[in-house]
DNA sequence: GTCGCTGCAAAACGTTTGCATTTAG
DNA sequence: CTAAATGCAAACGTTTTGCAGCGAC
């Protein structure tokens, strides 16, 4: 996995920079929590579930609501710096939004394991797709369901 | 959209058939319900929500509960006569199956129009994919979104 | 001092389950 | 007669909302 645009701690005030940005031009404020609830969504890799962000936000502020955390991601999400995901689980997954990302997943049906990959002939080929029955392309969703090589092997691990 | 396997009354005859089957193997009955609620889900064309399916049957049988429709929708999935599809609208949507149907959904976001496509390149693009990653492909979900032609003329209308 | 934000608890949503009753086999 | 299926209502897990009080600006 390759670093993409800025990197490193530069990466964190230009993410920091754009949601104080966000907030400014809706009028909306930057509150203790907020920052809190962010920063932990900026230092925390893959792909998090509400419960899970919940959980390491109250292991720094034991106040903090479950309701904040939802209206805090969807503002992270509107602001463009976080990505929902729902792989038919029942729970909606955040991750963090990088540069230029169009990438999708493969998600191990047996441990769990979420892996990203990009493949240009695939993008190519949505785009031709929905040129063909005259759609404007503005989004799209793909995962692959398998079995990873640990698992198959017989070693694999439950959960995430 | 080309007919695919048997058509028509014959396909029918093989559905309930197939069903049947199912049923006898796991020591399962057939009941009046759920001989209803499959007829109505047989005529029922596109993707169906439970809710919609819920309505259609009751128009004939008012007396039908909603767990009948969930329990029976599983097993028709179960038996590989539908296919379960969720669009991140928090709706779950049944549709019925085809015999070799790998297609995936191209899904209008102003007028919720439903189109099915298929492409052989990303089918084997993914096998590809999943390879690449030493994952075992079992099963995938492709969905593009966008705006169909009607909505980008502005003459699209609401709903369904 | 506004008016947006918080935390809580309650509500909402689609879906599943427990149970007493009915019914297929 | 047995065990599966039904309908209802209650329970579920996740997400949203109403609201009184708090706090950013």
């Amino acid at each position: 996995m390759t670093e993409r645009g800025t990197s490193g701690p530069a990466r964190l005030t230009e993410m920091r920079a754009r949601l104080a940005d966000y907030l400014r031009r809706r009028g909306l404020r930057s509150t203790a929590q907020r920052r809190l609830v962010t920063e932990v969504f900026f230092e925390t890799e893959g792909h998090v579930t509400v419960e899970e962000l919940l959980q390491r936000v109250r292991a720094r502020d034991p106040r903090i609501g479950h309701a904040t955390i939802y209206r805090t991601l969807k503002l992270l999400k509107d602001s463009g710096l976080a990505h929902e995901r729902r792989f038919g689980d029942g729970v909606t997954r955040y991750e963090l939004a990088h540069e230029d990302d169009h990438h999708d997943h493969l998600i191990c049906l047996d441990c769990g394991r979420i892996v990203e990959f990009e493949d240009e002939a695939i993008e190519r080929a949505q785009e031709r797709v929905a040129e063909r029955h005259g759609f404007e392309l503005l989004l799209h969703r793909h995962e692959l369901y398998g079995r990873c090589e640990a698992c198959r092997a017989g070693r694999g691990e439950r959960g995430a």
